[in-house]
DNA sequence: GATGAATGAGAGTTCATTCAT
DNA sequence: TATGAATGAACTCTCATTCAT
């Protein structure tokens, strides 16, 4: 019974990552999206309160899901090169393979006036205080948060949604910029 | 008869991009776009196709002129460090002044359903070929194009929509980001 | 959940052929149908697909309807005299008591456009098959099916929407038609 | 100046005919009509009041010249079987010949509300007066005069519609049918 | 909890018509 | 006279949401 529940709203939450990667925001209308998770229109609307708050909470949900994913791979004893290797890899091979979540989370977080109906969630503090705590250890060079994060996840992300013609030429790619980054925020001794 | 006007398209071009900041694609309808551009909604398919066409249209002539605007900025004469310097601070005060294109720009780009529909463009390939030709009078490190590419737009994009408390800050934190890009893209001696 | 409800869409057919008599094909929007059907818009879409779909439908429905009641008055033993007499009678009064529908089937039967976009009935064939069935019993002189055809039902609804004074009047007329009728299609003897 | 005025309004009448055939009275719109024409959709105004005294000027148009082109081909001392078959004849390749003008006049002539905003005209009140003196003279049946008009010009037009395999068939189908009405509405002697 | 029917509001688009040239 | 631009009204259709079962 409790199960049955929890699948419903994981179709419904699979129906509407793809969905807006396939069909774009407009194209994700409820209807579609029941029809997709094979439910009735009406079902969402036990899930959910209403379409933005189902917009919004699926946001926030696959948000800290996708940055709890990117932290775990984390352990105290690893040095600065390899947390920064292992987070940017890791970031990476998510997006391609999750494609829709990506996505999603971009054009949800890209957009204002969605961010705006948004609570405080905990993964970018985590993220922001991840960060501090890196520096105040003196492995990553003393760089101003936003400039830290924007190199550590922004090439990244651009790359990521880019193919090259073969597998080894997007390994070779996402080393050399693991590589780079590693460089300029690793603390030189 | 009347000759078409051009304050009209413009007017049109204003309304949606800003409409589509405040309020999202969603919210942009063709009616409200119209009301803002003050015209009647007919009076939009005079001069666009259909809604989609309309998108389309300006997202493209937006993305050229962004890019070409960008591209003024540099004379044969300039320096790795000074190339650098100019893209990324005119990049990040064009994103500040055109808050509403440039957010137009990213949330179209971004959506795999609407790039489909657009041709291939001019400026991205200007953008490129520029990166090939400063690595190969030896001024750009020889890295991969979309590297080069992922470190010199996507970060300063991230903190152009950060705003600091002051502009003292902010103006420190870009000068910081300049000054990290140039260290790594720039060919060691 | 509701069950789909026979009485609404008997509503709007009823609402579709009454308004294209009053209003002419033109006049008859999905707003003004839904209106005198007592219905919203939205839930003519419910029952049909659209609103070309919808008059297409309907228009089948309708003159399957009206050949099989046209042929219900036939029984194997009649002579020929009063299978004629049977069906031209019967038409004429199907036609002075269902007025709507019998104008939004010469309209849209009228209009190739319209037209076309049906599949093959069964009334048109069984009605061919009877004429053929009649010549091959003798009963009907043996000319061209689709003069037969002609001969049989248009004069009758040339007459039948042309009111007379009285109805004495027309009931003489309509004698007088199929007397005619009568002599010239029954086989001498 | 003066031709140039005519041939528009020539190709305005075209245009009318020619759209409704293929695309039904829905089709034609004003800015459609205009366009099939070459002129400009305000230049439409200049010939006609508005859209609907268009429609109705044109039917009126056509339906006279439709009537005084089947009477010509009569003369004074044509026998009856003669008149009969020179009407049936002629109207038969009219309708096949200008079947645009025939299907708009069906279509115009069959819906009441468009009927209703339409004059007295000439031309059917000069068939009428014709059939009543064909009896007067004693070469038509006395029939009634509906009945006349119904069997004299129903099945040919239902005929005419209905294209043969071969002209020969389309030859020898039309021949029967003559004769069948001559044979009907002959006075017998 | 789950559903398909039902809906008012609004979407994109076209209409018949007029305006300014 | 003739035009293409311009428009408010109306079009077809879909939306997010609720209702009755």
């Amino acid at each position: 019974m409790r199960k049955k529940d929890d699948e419903k709203q994981k179709c419904i939450k699979n129906a509407v990552v793809q969905l807006i990667l396939e069909e774009g925001f407009q194209g994700a209308s409820v209807s579609k999206i029941a029809k997709a998770a094979g439910v009735s229109p009406a079902t969402v609307y036990i899930y959910y309160e209403n379409k933005d708050a189902m917009l919004r909470d699926i946001y926030q949900e696959y948000t800290e899901d996708t940055i709890s994913y990117l932290l775990q791979c984390l352990s105290p004893n690893m040095t600065g090169d390899e947390i920064i290797a292992e987070l940017i890899r890791r970031y990476y091979y998510f997006i391609i393979e999750n494609k829709e979540i990506f996505h999603f989370i971009e054009q949800f977080s890209g957009c204002p006036v969605l961010q705006s109906s948004c609570g405080v969630m905990r993964g970018p503090a985590d993220l922001t205080q991840l960060l501090t705590e890196l520096k105040r250890r003196q492995i990553l060079n003393n760089y101003n948060n936003d400039n830290l994060y924007a190199i550590l996840f922004s090439p990244v992300k651009s790359i990521a949604v880019k193919p090259c013609e073969t597998e080894q030429m997007e390994s070779e790619r996402l080393d050399e910029l693991i590589g780079i980054i590693q460089r300029i925020l690793i603390k030189d001794i």
